[in-house]
DNA sequence: CGTCTCCAGGTTTTT
DNA sequence: CCTGGAGACG
């Protein structure tokens, strides 16, 4: 078979033990830019080719995009169709494990899966009953630390007690609901396994061989979770340097960790970039060799040293975002380079504002991945909202979102004595409504005029159950749509701008033809109202379009968003103090945390091949008010001999950069100029 | 009792 | 800018 004859020509020695090393447990430490796509894919098509069935390979991700990537890049290697093989995020696994056994946890099989809004709702909605004051409740807060709590990050000993009562109550909430969060779609599938052997035995006799991928940006959860699935034969990826997780639970102690539970491991090391400069390279050399707490590796490149690294400093970001358009424009003719050529990586996606004003401006095509998921748009929750009552009736948090929405004559009141019946009754709000319209005249707590307005609530939803039994969801959706005029709900709820409605009716459209695409593609086998439910929460924008629209398009994205991607341009924007690193960040983890920002730092200079322009501006809006910046300290940490410094309009040779710089520092350290 | 209007506040990163 | 909440109004 040719892919066999060709490992060893297009492979590295260590790369190539990587690939065909399948039996036994195998880290591989892969630096920026090693390969390590290419590693991973390799090894799953060689294990195919070997004769191991798709159905005993599961590869896990973090992302939806890296997980489709992956599979594309194997399907084109193998030329195979891959129906068997699992490639997923964990989450995504996880939903997999309770869609089919989360029965014998007691939730039924149509639970829902809230994500940070509806936990959010939750909680204020809990909150309310217990009767916290509203300033004791910062939902954002509380559900970090019911996070933490369920992640087992925390414990009661040492958290704030008064809300314990409250995650009770959560928990209670969910159960009734018959909803899971985020987190529980890692730990529920954990408890599972430890509860019920049986289970766990199934997916161990099934999964034979297991791969996860980013593997420094695995939770204490996840690694549970692949612990007690894997036997023996498992193979994690990572690169400590660009572990920029931790916030959210990641530790790249498992790193130690795996080594210490799998004993025998096969340790490889990818340090050969191919992807980036000497220049680039030595830059992001100097900048992560700052971190005390790592393996120590340098990247070396067999690629010429390329041009220097070029820093400008704007006057605020408006003028950043104008130099950024107007270089990739200079670039762009310069060296005949296309739009999609391009990164600009930020590092909050507040930062995307001016920028895409730039490219608006100047006809610079471009997208966006990240930002707020296109799933909670206001609009697209609404919508989906109604999906999920229909498929789930339980659902109280969403059925809130809805019942009045547009408006039907239910409001606070109303909702208000419905939730009085359904606390008395101990049931969700739909059991209380259905007890409600049945209720004999004199019985009934609400009026005979509330009381049709909401008959006509639950029989719109029962209407709709045909949503349930596949075929044709999109056009029901788009019926269901119609049927509640949605469209002119919007019209309503902006009078000040009808093109503000007429763009979130847009996204509804895109929404149902995304739908549309969705049951109409053969290898999707199960089309109903709850396979596409299961699927779409965990899913981001960029997720949703099919990559075509994305050609020949500038990319604009969050650092995180960048990793694993890698473009021959790269900009950063806003490398200033308090943003990179964020000070918020700083506050909270000090020096952990700067080791991290620093990471974060990496892994952006190690995205780009060619060519690097980081931009640091003198002002910044934050808020109402404009305030000084200083540069980044990780601009320091670049060795000055890579690096070509700009002003904002004339150029200065590296060799007077240095003290221009520090010239600029003393200037902002005392400001002569006033504010404007 | 429901709806409308105005006002304040604001998320670093994502499944 | 945009969302969500509080309070006034019909």
């Amino acid at each position: 078979m040719s892919l066999e004859e060709n490992l060893k020509d297009e492979l590295n020695p260590e790369q190539y033990r990587a690939v065909t090393t399948v039996d036994g447990p195998i880290l591989i430490i892969a630096g920026a830019g090693s390969g390590k796509t290419r590693v991973i894919t390799y090894r799953i098509a060689h294990m195919l080719e070997k004769g191991i069935p798709q159905s005993q390979i599961l590869a896990l991700t973090f992302t939806n995009k890296a997980a489709k990537e992956m599979s594309e890049r194997i399907k084109g290697l193998t030329g195979k169709k891959l129906q068997n093989l699992t490639v997923s995020t964990f989450h995504a696994f996880g939903v997999r494990i309770l869609r089919q056994d989360i029965e014998q946890l007691g939730f039924r099989s149509n639970f829902s899966i809230y994500d940070e809004t509806d936990r959010s709702a939750l909680i204020k909605e809990t909150g309310r009953e217990l009767k916290f004051t509203a300033d004791a409740l910062d939902v954002y807060k509380i559900g970090c630390l019911f996070s933490d709590i369920k992640t087992g990050r925390k414990n009661w000993e040492s958290a704030n007690d008064m809300y314990r009562s409250l995650y009770e109550g959560y928990q209670e909430g969910l159960k009734l609901y018959n909803a899971v969060d985020f987190d529980d779609l890692i730990t529920l599938p954990i408890r599972l396994f430890r509860e019920h052997p049986d289970v766990l035995a199934r997916y161990k006799e099934r999964y034979r061989y297991l791969m996860v991928d980013e593997f420094q940006d695995t939770s204490h959860q996840q690694y549970e979770m692949m612990r007690l699935l894997a036997d023996r034969n498992v193979a994690v990826v990572g690169d400590d340097d660009q572990s920029i997780y931790s916030w959210r639970g990641a530790d790249y102690q498992n790193i130690i960790n795996f080594e210490k539970d799998f004993p025998g491991v096969t340790e490889i090391r990818l340090e050969q970039n191919y992807r980036s400069t000497g220049t680039i390279l030595a830059a992001a050399n100097g900048v992560i060799k700052h971190n005390t707490n790592r393996k120590d590796k340098e990247l070396w490149s067999g690629n010429g040293s390329g041009r220097p690294i070029e820093i400008y400093m704007p006057e605020n970001e408006a003028a950043e975002a104008d130099f950024i358009a107007e270089s990739i424009q200079g670039i762009c003719a310069e060296e005949k380079r296309h739009y999609d050529e391009f990164g600009v990586l930020m590092r909050a996606n507040t930062q995307s504002r001016p920028l895409e004003e730039a490219f608006l401006e100047n006809n610079i095509p471009y997208t966006m991945s990240g930002g707020t998921s296109f799933f909670e748009r206001k609009e697209i929750k609404d919508i989906i909202s109604y999906l999920r009552v229909i498929a789930n009736h339980d659902d109280d948090i969403n059925l809130l979102r809805i019942i009045n929405t547009p408006r039907r004559g239910i409001g606070r009141s109303t909702i208000e004595s419905v939730n009085k019946v359904a606390g008395t009754l101990g049931v969700s709000l739909w059991e209380a409504l259905k007890a409600i319209i049945a209720a004999p005249e004199d019985e009934c707590p609400v009026s005979a005029g509330t009381r049709a307005d909401l008959e006509a609530f639950t029989s719109l939803i029962e209407g709709n159950k045909s949503m349930l039994g596949g075929k044709g969801l999109s056009k029901k959706v788009q019926a269901l749509v119609d049927d509640i005029n949605y469209f002119d709900y919007l019209i309503g709820e902006y009078p000040k701008s009808e093109k503000a409605a007429r763009f979130k009716y847009m996204n509804i459209e895109s929404l149902i033809k995304s739908m549309e695409q969705w049951e109409n593609n053969p290898e999707h086998e199960d089309t109903s109202l709850y396979a596409y439910l299961n699927r779409i929460t965990l899913l981001s924008r960029d997720d949703l379009d099919d990559g075509e629209e994305d050609k020949g398009k500038v990319n604009l994205m969050t650092v995180h968003a960048s990793k694993g991607l890698e473009f021959p341009v790269i900009f950063i924007a806003g490398a200033e103090e308090g943003l990179m690193p964020h000070a918020r960040a700083v506050e909270e983890g000090g020096d952990t945390a700067v080791e991290e920002e620093r990471r974060l730092f990496y892994v952006a200079v190690t995205r780009a091949r060619d060519r690097l322009l980081i931009s640091s501006c003198q002002h910044r809006r934050r808020m109402q008010a404009t305030v000084e910046c200083e540069p980044s300290r990780f601009l320091d940490e670049i060795p000055a001999n890579l690096v070509k410094y700009h002003e904002p309009s004339k150029e200065v040779g590296s060799e007077d950069a240095h003290e221009m710089l520090q010239n600029m520092l003393k200037n902002l350290a005392h400001p002569r100029v006033p504010k404007l």
